[in-house]
DNA sequence: CGCTCTATTGATAAACCTCAAATACAGTGG
DNA sequence: CCACTGTATTTGAGGTTTATCAATAGAGCG
């Protein structure tokens, strides 16, 4: 858990109990983007989806949150709105805690806060380097590195592979790389031809890692 | 400046003070992407222009930090690399800090922590939208969005419109907003046509930002 | 005045989207 | 267990957007 880096063991309890726990169903919003931000969210269980939209209502995730990851860390700020929305991909248990009480955790914890500064600049360079993929890279190898992401975020070895442990369509690949459930679908085809994946619906399965991870060509 | 927002001026000497105040030539490297982070700066006078490369060496533009504007905040965490590169367009003063007077500055202040959580999650949004464009805008209206934020950030008020007051070729406007230097002549020329820019080599200058804010149709 | 870098413009082509239509799948209620 | 319904997926055809290539013109600099 990122958050609670370099911190004694013995003190986890004490932050962890500080916040509330809730569990949220799945595909339940827990919120808005534009929405005045109030809590940032621990997912222990399950995971959220971070979108946004555009005028014409187009559809983008930002990023998946999985167990052990915190979102919505703006919300220690103040007048800050939510820049995405989030929404539960399946029952999801989270712990939240509210700006006041997040401060306090901090100033007591000093690494708390560092751990957060360390988790948000994550984010940018995440967003930043998918964002030179948007720019460069044409959508085979991205809807490749996608998948190499959620694997590593979401991956659970099965016999047939490593198979991305979360309800994920054709849509939801293509909102996360920028392109059309169609193109997607039409590559994700061809490499079950090639039995380097296994997909069902919503549903991926990666037969052949290194063989994906050589078509998303990473460094 | 952000950096000093909430803290009395009094105080405002001691603490650009304990940074080292250094001057670039134009079109010199400050630092560069994968580099260790050692410092973080702070631009007094001119500008400097943030920028990734991919794999085969296609540059994209992260953002311009002018006057008041800080970057490389990473560099206050360990172990960090720089995520971007950094030029200067024109001779830029700075100041800089390193991880240490840094730390010390926002132990003494906290306010400085808390405004530079500010400026990043400023960086997060900004990208992040940034990102969404890309996805689901055409062309023009990504041109003419980055013509309102270059416009925003470096315009000053002319008897034709407002000048974008950096070098400004039409390459970097294509590095800038993803597309190819021909596309943004053309629709340069287009604008220029129309009179809504008037634009020499490396210059702009918005002469209807009403106009060119209908095409970026910003909400 | 030549050299280099930037800008313009037309022609062509590639990548990918959109539309249409068929099919597969999962869940529901009888 | 089965038909039914609403999604999700697949695939082909065709069209759009935008990149790329080629060639030329213009600007600034030593």
């Amino acid at each position: 858990m990122d958050l609670l880096k370099g911190i004694d063991r013995v003190h986890h309890p004490e932050i962890l109990d500080s916040g509330i726990r809730t569990s949220i169903k799945a595909k339940k919003i827990l919120f808005h983007e534009g929405d005045v931000a109030q809590r940032c969210y621990l997912v222990i269980k399950g995971s959220l989806k971070l979108t946004k939209l555009n005028e014409q209502g187009r559809e983008i995730i930002i990023r998946y949150i999985g167990p052990t990851e915190l979102t919505a860390e703006v919300a220690v700020l103040e007048e800050k709105k939510y820049p995405v929305t989030a929404e539960a991909l399946k029952k999801t248990d989270i712990i939240s805690w509210d700006k006041q009480t997040m401060l306090r955790l901090m100033r007591k914890y000093p690494d708390i806060a560092i751990n957060m500064l360390d988790i948000v600049f994550k984010r940018i360079d995440d967003v930043q380097f998918r964002y030179l993929e948007l720019s460069t890279e044409p959508v085979e190898q991205r809807i490749a590195r996608t998948l190499m992401r959620l694997m590593r975020q979401y991956g659970k070895k099965t016999k047939e592979g490593v198979c991305i442990d979360i309800p994920l369509s054709r849509q939801n690949i293509a909102d996360y790389c920028s392109t059309s459930h169609y193109t997607v679908s039409r590559i994700l085809s061809l490499w079950g031809k090639r039995s380097l994946i296994i997909s069902k619906r919503e549903q991926v399965t990666i037969a052949e890692p290194h063989a994906i991870g050589m078509i998303a060509n990473e460094e």
